[in-house]
DNA sequence: GGTCATATGTTAACACTGTTAACTTACAAT
DNA sequence: ATTGTAAGTTAACAGTGTTAACATATGACC
């Protein structure tokens, strides 16, 4: 948190790179997103990001992770006030991913970009694991539960359908025209269509 | 189909430069594809693709028109197929969508790149229509009709369910270790999982 | 068959991209 | 104070999409 009077260095880099991913892609998507523009944005050299990052794709990367993590908090928050509130958890949770995806279409594209970010990155699996698991509430007594990335069918079920549900509306034809609101509403009918087969 | 031995004109350049983005992509990923990369490839040079197409992403949206094609081909005939045989058509339709994904991932990704394609043009727009459409059958007899983008919970849960399927599979962290037919398996679960909800 | 408009190709340039190597500056430990 | 290192700069590289100016073959019309 020191602050020098001499600007050459940054000091934050690092962070700061990160916010410029963020802002470029909320405001013109992810694929506009660019090491220069980061870079002017920040105010400083274009090389300068190789000294935190060795590629685009490892920036990419962290904050990827840092999305995933961002969506994880917000289902862990739904989880718990559905369960304060004596709710269905697990609903709570799925909505909190669709709800992430309409409100930040970008990050929520960065997650799942196979060819834009290190997918083996152990950060980023750590983070999607988190996420896992909180779609695996109240499946904890499930026969496999030695590897947290084998998922019983009803846990793969409800992962799909709202990672689809996700998806067709962010990158897919369904529902443009319509609100985030009718959106919503939407995911809310298909996934209590769902909830017979899953809390059984 | 004719071929003058003078090779300044090519003659199916447009279809050409399809095909070495199918080439590029299934090689090296969708990401990799370059216009100047599909021009060396056909033995053209760099400028002529704009004669054929005003973007990039004009190409891609062609490409992706047509993968989404391939796709609703493939689930016809598994529909067909199914039909004959007395099997569950609905589930044989999911089946082939999945099964398209993972045979076919830089394809399947290029239909949804919302950023990298024109999804409001008339001939994509025409070709998820058609694909929907096979996904609503054994929903004949819902309520609203009128809209072919309208859809019942049932409706969007099957196609969520297995849209999300297919996107785990190719971009998401889930059972990356394994092979096809394990996949394959995986979604047959699921997806049976889900058969008593849409056959009511 | 010759003329000529047009469709379709080429070349050369533009600004922009990721990335690297060589250099410079500030900080922190001795 | 010296000095090694972390963190910035500058200048260059090849590669990208895209455009403007030019060139050539095709096909229609007389």
């Amino acid at each position: 948190m020191k602050k020098s009077n001499n600007h050459y260095h940054h000091g934050h880099l690092a962070e700061s790179l990160l916010d410029a991913v963020d802002e470029i892609a909320t405001q013109f998507g992810i694929e506009a997103v660019t090491l220069r523009g980061c870079a002017k944005r920040v105010g400083v050299s274009p090389a300068s990001a190789f000294r935190h990052y060795s590629d685009k794709r490892s920036l990419l990367t962290v904050f990827a992770t840092r999305a995933v993590n961002q969506l994880a908090d917000s289902m862990e928050t739904s989880m718990l006030q559905a369960q304060d509130s004596g709710q269905d958890a697990l609903q709570a949770v799925c909505m909190a991913y669709v709800q992430f995806a309409l409100s930040k279409p970008a990050f929520f594209r960065a997650m799942w970009r196979e060819e834009m970010i290190y997918t083996q990155d152990p950060d980023y699996l750590v983070a999607t694991q988190r996420l896992a698991s909180y779609l695996q509430q109240g499946f904890v007594n499930t026969i496999t539960d030695e590897d947290p990335c084998n998922f019983s069918p009803q846990e793969m079920l409800a992962w799909s359908s709202v990672h689809g549900l996700a998806c067709l509306f962010v990158d897919g034809p369904v529902a443009r025209d319509k609100g985030m609101e009718e959106k919503l509403a939407i995911a809310e009918a298909v996934l209590t269509q769902l909830t017979p087969v899953l809390t059984q």
